[in-house]
DNA sequence: TGTACATCAGTGAACGCGCGTTCACTGATGTAC
DNA sequence: TGTACATCAGTGAACGCGCGTTCACTGATGTAC
């Protein structure tokens, strides 16, 4: 059916719509009556194309998640480099799109999701397939490593830099100053796997 | 005047409600009518207390970093432990209080203030007094360094630490399994620490 | 001790706002004959 | 081509809820004389 298509267009100028306002407002800011004026329809059209604000998230989520992806991928040079200097640009990408895209990669840590319903597996699968880009140089600097045991150091390390990145972000008291953010990082990593090698 | 203290001790009573409400259910948890209903008064009373449920919230922060500091120095044998020691176990007493007071701990980074007031300065002189736990076995371990990189480094590794206990106690997918986060914990920082002392 | 008055903590109904979601309805589009 | 009918996207007023904060009022307590 034509109509079909015509939903699936209408749905995608409404992802689109969530996403600039989220990009621009934060999770807060996303309201349904917003939603509709800016894709020209009236509120209760909002609910034809979506069963909720949240399915709305979810959605908007899965984009940028997909974008992170895209831009960690762009980074890693994959064989062509040691697998420091391949950490140290996967944590720089991830800084840049952090940054370059605040909101967005807020609003994927801060989404709570309705009690009742986990997150869907898409999203669950998204979010491991950023794990690979991790798991690749950390194995590639650590090969006695069995796996499991990179996996969780992968989990840890990711939580690091996430760390230093969101509370950089903030730019509180206690953040790292905006500026000196990427050298940090490079600095935290070049010092994380000289010590890790030697374990 | 004797009212005087009445309204203090009424004020503290209303803090302590503040504190388990937060304990219990998060920030978003906590509300005028039940604050007023938990210290045994109509709601307009928590009015005369309080300025805003803000300052509420201000004040339990004030008291959980208090609280947050007390742990850390207790688990600081100052002196007594080589420096690499003294910070995993200043990391795990912070991860341990993360851990044993969630909700109160997360409202500390949660609670983003209303755009036009910045945090209360006593505020501020709390949070720059946790860092002295950091610098200090950063400085032993460190001891050419001057301030200023010792100080960034701190925030780097603080903000490093904070990541890794802060999604770890998410338990999310993409977190270290909550069992392991000491252990985790300690590795890296042990490894920092090792990669630390050659740069 | 008694009286008049002032103060002010305490009250809780009501204001005001924001907002997700629904639902009875409309009107355009498509289909059947 | 024309007519009757069905479908369903689209509408927007209204529902329902939650909640911070206010404010006119009450009544207990303290003070002055």
């Amino acid at each position: 059916m034509k109509t079909d298509d015509k939903r699936a267009g209408q749905r995608e100028a409404l992802v689109t719509a969530a996403e600039q306002i989220i990009a621009a407002q934060g999770l807060e800011g996303l309201k349904a009556r917003d939603l509709a004026t800016s894709i020209g329809c009236s509120v209760g059209g909002v609910y034809n194309l979506v069963d909720d604000l949240d399915e709305l998230i979810l959605r908007v989520a899965a984009r940028t998640l997909l974008r992170l992806n895209e831009a960690l991928d762009a980074a890693d040079e994959r064989g062509a480099a040691a697998p420091t200097e391949r950490l140290c640009a996967i944590a720089i990408a991830y800084c840049r799109f952090a940054r370059a895209n605040k909101r967005l990669w807020r609003a994927l840590f801060d989404h709570r999701m309705a009690a009742d319903s986990a997150l869907p597996e898409w999203l669950a699968e998204l979010q491991f397939g950023l794990f690979t880009h991790i798991t690749g140089p950390l194995g590639q600097l650590l090969p006695e490593k069995v796996p499991a045991e990179l996996e969780m150091l992968s989990r840890t390390l990711f939580s690091a830099v996430h760390g230093v990145v969101a509370i950089g972000l903030d730019e509180k008291l206690l953040a790292v100053p905006i500026d000196a953010l990427e050298d940090q990082l490079v600095a935290f990593l070049q010092a994380m796997c000289r010590g890790l090698r030697q374990s």
